[in-house]
DNA sequence: CTGAAAGCGCTTACAG
DNA sequence: CTGAAAGCGCTTACAG
């Protein structure tokens, strides 16, 4: 394994030069000309001898790595561990290989690291942007480096994004709530400024303003320990009775919101109806079945690489940038069905 | 932003050697006895033009490239994607970035990620090892390549090993059940043959030996559609109706188990007492909630990063290798309580 | 069609 | 205490 052989060797063992080993390393020998024979020849010696080339001096030389560097808010989290499985996919399949690391949302954090990874030299980035890397991400772009950002953007800056329709998920949701009877619908969302959140509660709003219904926020800080989520989200409850519906800005929210209807009392979807958005297994699993505006996970993957390899590809130094808005699927199971007959009667009485 | 300036343009700049400028950026300039005056000048300088190194090249010079290959089964699953959080964050605290891949547990996939790795010259690998990558793991090894393999191992290597102890794992969730009154004690587990599951398998068979208890084991193919498996046990369970409690070998199996006993009508625990090896969020949150034999997720990414780590700066040539297993937590839950005198009062007619 | 040589940006004996 | 120079393993003008 390895035994560190260079071109060189390979070229002083053939009596050949170089340049026409590396030639034929490169599978350019013919567009350059080389004589047949000699291709043969050496191409035979490296297969004998199980030649590798040396990727580092190779990197050195092209300024290329052959690597893209992964940037998610936390690998661990079910949405990007599977966002990160099918980008794996898709960036082996083309050879690239992947630097990953997680940002945990932390700007200082995922400043420091847009650093590392551009001293590793990788050929470019996607990336899921904490607030407050503006700057960071407008650097890379005027040095020239592809990125692209992922589940959320920033509208003031002119990048490549692959995001989902926040917005019309949302909306859509509560538009099918209302249709179903629904009256009292409060959102609660994430205490973030990141456009993914504010869109999602902007569609909320705007589905209920349409029907002229209130609307009742409630955000709880990113990042705050789920129990304490839990608790926060009893309490809101209990002050406000007279709700039909809760939509949850993420998935891991609506989790705790079932535990805390659980120690409420509450039963779904008897007492209180339960979107939430971004899909997870367990809403399958739970029973009720908890309805979700789902992500379709291996699109934005999809998208999000070709994106950047469209980029990474680009040999034109115009800078055009691609701006990836991917629909949402609405999936409807048991925590918003059933007692629609029950509920609208219910409302339609306090209403008029 | 990486304006392309070389240690070479510095010691230009400044009058010194290129050997002077390098020994301080390498921050051994005081060992070499190069004088505080220059030391001052030279970090001056590079202070005010924001020099980088480049590290390809010194990586091709050293060889070294502060790099770990992170293989681990699939990158999307719970407990994979929760280590390959820790151990990011143990990496990158020690200097060093992953590459990461997830192998399918495909050999064939895994060896050619090896090589790929190893093209790339990655420091050492975290790698959990498909079944039929012996060779290459023998390879690495004699190439010197720090190498720990993690959640299951080969026993006819004499490898670094970071895994659970799988055996004692099942094994003592079984005398637990037995305390508890269960006597028809099922296994269902995964057809592979791999270190983990055997051991698990081996620990069930042990606990039910001990005190003459007939075993009962359902294995399910290896990456089977869970549509199927759910299959495969609604109708195990249906010919074999007189079990009182059923040990799953994975948390995704027992997670189509509850599905398959939801379809089949049996309750939980009341029916059915159910085990999961591996913990889950759902298990907290599914109703009742489920007991399982819990991997602690953080130590063992924690020991497999310090066992490399050790490997990585060990400088003397010889090879120790370390085997750690480690303890898992049984966390018992409501899926295993409850109808204790029930079961003990019934199994014990019948048994004796 | 082929080869000698410079250079990517480092590190590190070796000489002074 | 400091510097000139070789070399890690490639690629690619440039000359013949």
């Amino acid at each position: 394994m390895a035994k560190k052989i260079s071109i060189g060797d390979i070229a002083k063992a053939l009596g050949v030069s170089t340049t026409s080993v590396s030639f034929v390393i490169s599978g350019r020998a013919k567009e350059k000309g080389v004589s047949a024979k000699m291709i043969a020849l050496v191409e035979n010696y490296i297969k004998e001898i199980g030649y590798k080339p040396n990727l580092l001096a190779q990197s050195l030389r092209t300024g290329k790595t052959m690597t893209i560097g992964l940037m998610v808010e936390m690998i661990s989290d079910y949405f990007f561990s599977k966002i990160a499985y099918h980008i794996e996919g898709l960036a082996y399949a083309n050879g690239y290989k992947i630097l990953y690391c997680s940002t945990d949302n932390d700007a200082e954090k995922t400043a420091a690291l847009i650093n590392l990874f551009m001293e590793r030299k990788v050929d470019g980035f996607i990336i899921t942007p904490p607030a407050g890397i503006e700057n960071e991400v407008k650097n890379l772009m005027e040095a020239g480096v592809p990125v692209v950002l992922f589940d959320r953007y920033f509208p003031e800056i002119d990048t490549n994004y692959v995001i989902l329709d926040n917005f019309n998920g949302t909306y859509k949701a509560i538009k099918e709530l209302i249709r179903d009877g629904f009256r009292k619908i409060a959102y609660i969302g994430i205490d973030s400024p990141q456009t993914q959140m504010n869109d999602r509660e902007g569609g909320y709003l705007k589905g209920l303003e349409e029907n002229s219904l209130p609307a009742l926020i409630k955000r709880i800080p990113f990042g705050q320990d789920s129990k304490q989520t839990v608790k926060d989200i009893v309490k809101f409850m209990k002050a406000n009775k007279q709700l039909e519906a809760v939509v949850f800005a993420t998935n891991y929210l609506a989790l705790s919101g079932i535990q805390a209807f659980d120690e409420a009392g509450l039963k779904i979807p008897d007492d209180v109806a339960v979107v939430a958005f971004d899909d997870h297994m367990m809403f399958d699993l739970y029973r009720p079945t908890i309805t979700a505006i789902a992500q379709p996970i291996e699109q934005l993957a999809k998208q999000a690489f070709d994106v950047l390899l469209s980029q990474l590809n680009d040999e034109s130094q115009q800078i055009n940038t691609y701006k990836v808005v991917v629909p949402p699927k609405f999936i409807i199971r048991d925590s918003t069905e059933a007692v629609k007959n029950k509920k609208v009667s219910a409302v339609s009485k306090s209403e008029s």
